[in-house]
RNA sequence: GCGCUCGUAGCUCAAUUGGAUAGAGCAUCUGACUACGGAUCAGAAGGUUAGGGGUUCGAGUCCCUUCGGGCGCACCA
């Protein structure tokens, strides 16, 4: 048993002896201010209403009742409306680094899960353009996000859904074919929903050194159908720029997230519903289920009945499915698949889908969770250059990409500025300060803290592997800088498991930050090397520790550790 | 108009999920360089948590309301 479990075990059985009901269970946690102590319990002021008695009072008669010598306890305090805070004997507070050297980088990690399988969807571009800063702030979240799910002791899949099904490929598909015949110059014009970027034209380019130009003639005859709203009547030619296009963009996205990073277990194809028949299949069960109806000629699902608040549209008047339908389809299958939880990442603009995917979920009565899936919804990014809105790529076009972004400022800086706040603030990317190596900046005020502890052991010429915790004097950890150092670091797992519950990443972002100032601060103030033997291994082994676990926090995040800077 | 969401120091953001005197960084002011990297550190100042009401031992956090920003309200995806 470790020391707190110790000491709620204890406060457990000094409750029950002056009568509290089974019902309350101690809560323990860490003061915010370190000078309340160690720990604290608010255990007296759950007590007052049971038992009809003042919380202090209630707290003195605990206190008598304590026995806390076995848990390491030296001091006990009552304090404010009620609190009674302890404090361990000295280097008691330290001993857990000996857990943090022997785990190393499964420090903080836990199994809570047993291996439960969860889906992570998140980025799920339309393969219509390069990836744009929003999707990098996905990308980002949705990397984290999986990696704290593992920390936890999930079984994660990472998921990219593709929608490369519906109009939005048709535009793209027009647009290439407008590009070629621009380029065998033929009278042509984007159309309207149509992409304007850079890219096209260098998709085209690509398009005719490998597939040939075709002739003016159906290129003139196309270009006029396309201005008139239809697509291409020469549907082979269509079709080969269709796939070229679709194929060229996923090339280019994955480059994107190679460049970023992330990889993906799964890559869904929305047009694989279709050609598998789950879009039928899912109809016939909505209807079978008894909850679809007719009106006007198109085929609605009573949603209403399930929280939504309106009645959607599954088959158009023109025979056609709405993106709905494989919507819910795509959501059946990740349950069928054996997702017993499944996460989305996605933009806030996304919230309206939020209540209907759920709602045809349950209309399937299949035994989906009501909150199934589980939504992440972020904010807009705004990025930021010489104090102005920057709002274009050449690329592009009408927005920036990520790897705009990742060639200017790098990986570890574009990722650690998309997680460092939380995801339902709107977020603003300073392009400036992200790639400024000054301590402004976050990133390489945490990378330093790292390489700087490193350092002591490069300049010191001492490997890391031979120091261990084995007869470490603990009390020598007793300057207050080591002291609060000491608690931020053995607080680690308890932060990572709450970020994985509410799925915050920012929460690690914004620990890391303080962890880094408190090395920082520990390492101005107090020296390692040349300090006599015992306080020199204990200054190591903290040293060691604290190494470590930026590494785990940075490594969560997706980002590096390095040794020098 | 309806729905979702956000509003915390001059700026950018935290706040252990309802706990103690609301904390960091930047900017401002005052200081510290012959150490394992000063790419650093010490200190000061800065607040009616947008306004108002409520719930209770206790509210930035929960409820109601007003104001303000963002997003969404298609037989588009």
């Amino acid at each position: 048993m470790t020391a707190d479990e110790l000491l709620r075990a204890e406060l457990t059985r000094a409750a029950r002896a002056i009568g509290a009901p089974d019902s309350v269970v101690p809560n323990l946690e860490r003061p915010r201010d370190p000078a309340h102590g160690d720990w604290a319990t608010n255990l007296a002021m759950a007590l007052a209403k049971p038992l009809g008695l003042k919380p202090r009072d209630i707290a003195e008669a605990l206190v008598a009742k304590l026995d806390l010598g076995a848990a390491g306890v030296a001091e006990t305090s009552i304090a404010g409306p009620g609190f009674i805070n302890f404090r361990f004997e000295a280097g008691a507070h330290a001993r857990p680094l000996a857990d943090v050297l022997a785990e190393g980088p499964a420090y903080g990690r836990a199994q809570a899960a047993h291996g439960k399988p969860v889906n992570v969807e998140f980025v799920s571009a339309n393969p219509t353009g390069p990836l744009h800063v929003g999707h990098g702030r996905q990308a980002a979240l949705g990397d984290a996000i999986s990696a704290l799910l593992e920390n936890a002791g999930y079984a994660v899949t990472r998921e990219f859904y593709y929608n490369d099904a519906g109009v939005q490929i048709e535009n793209l598909a027009k647009s290439l074919w407008v590009r070629v015949a621009q380029l065998a110059s033929v009278d042509a014009a984007i159309p309207e929903g149509g992409y304007n970027g850079e890219y096209i034209k260098e998709i085209a380019e690509r398009f005719v050194a490998e597939q040939g130009t075709p002739s003016d003639v159906a290129l003139a005859d196309g270009a006029q159908e396309i201005a008139e709203g239809r697509a291409p009547r020469d549907h082979v030619i269509f079709d080969a720029m269709r796939r070229f296009a679709v194929a060229a963009l996923r090339a280019e996205q994955d480059l994107d997230l190679k460049a970023f990073g992330v990889r993906f277990d799964v890559y869904f194809l929305e047009s694989s519903l279709y050609t598998d028949g789950k879009v039928e299949e899912t109809v016939g069960m909505l209807v079978g289920g008894g909850h679809a109806f007719e009106q006007d000629g198109a085929l609605f699902l009573r949603t209403t009945d399930f929280g939504d608040d309106k009645d959607r549209v599954m088959r158009k008047r023109d025979g056609t499915y709405t993106y709905f339908v494989p919507d819910v389809a795509y959501h059946v299958t990740k349950w069928q698949r054996g997702f017993t939880r499944a996460v989305n990442v996605q933009g806030a603009d996304h919230h309206g889908t939020v209540a209907r995917v759920r709602a045809g979920l349950q209309a399937l009565e299949v035994g989906v969770p009501l909150a199934y899936p589980e939504y992440v919804l972020h904010q807009m990014v705004t990025v930021m250059r010489g104090g102005e809105e920057v709002k274009i790529s050449k690329r592009a076009g009408s927005y920036v990409t990520v790897r705009d972004l990742i060639d200017e400022v790098g990986r570890d800086a574009v990722r650690y500025f998309f997680l460092m706040r939380k995801g339902d603030s709107q977020l603003v990317f300073d392009v400036d300060l992200a790639r400024s190596q000054s301590e402004e900046n976050p990133v390489y005020y945490i990378q330093m803290a790292h390489a700087r502890l490193s350092g002591i052991f490069r300049v010191g010429e001492i490997d890391p592997a031979g120091v261990t915790a084995e007869g470490v004097h603990w009390e020598c950890l007793a300057e207050e800088a080591e002291r609060e150092l000491v608690a931020q670091l053995l607080d680690f797992p308890r932060l990572v498991a709450g970020a994985a519950e509410a799925l915050e990443p920012h929460r690690v972002a914004v620990w890391l930050l303080e962890t880094a100032r408190q090395v920082h601060l520990w390492y101005h103030k107090h020296h390692v090397l040349g300090e006599p033997e015992h306080i020199l291994k204990a200054r190591l082994v903290l040293a060691k520790a604290a190494r470590q676990v930026l590494a785990n926090g940075l490594g969560i995040l997706g980002i590096s550790a390095p040794e020098r800077m």
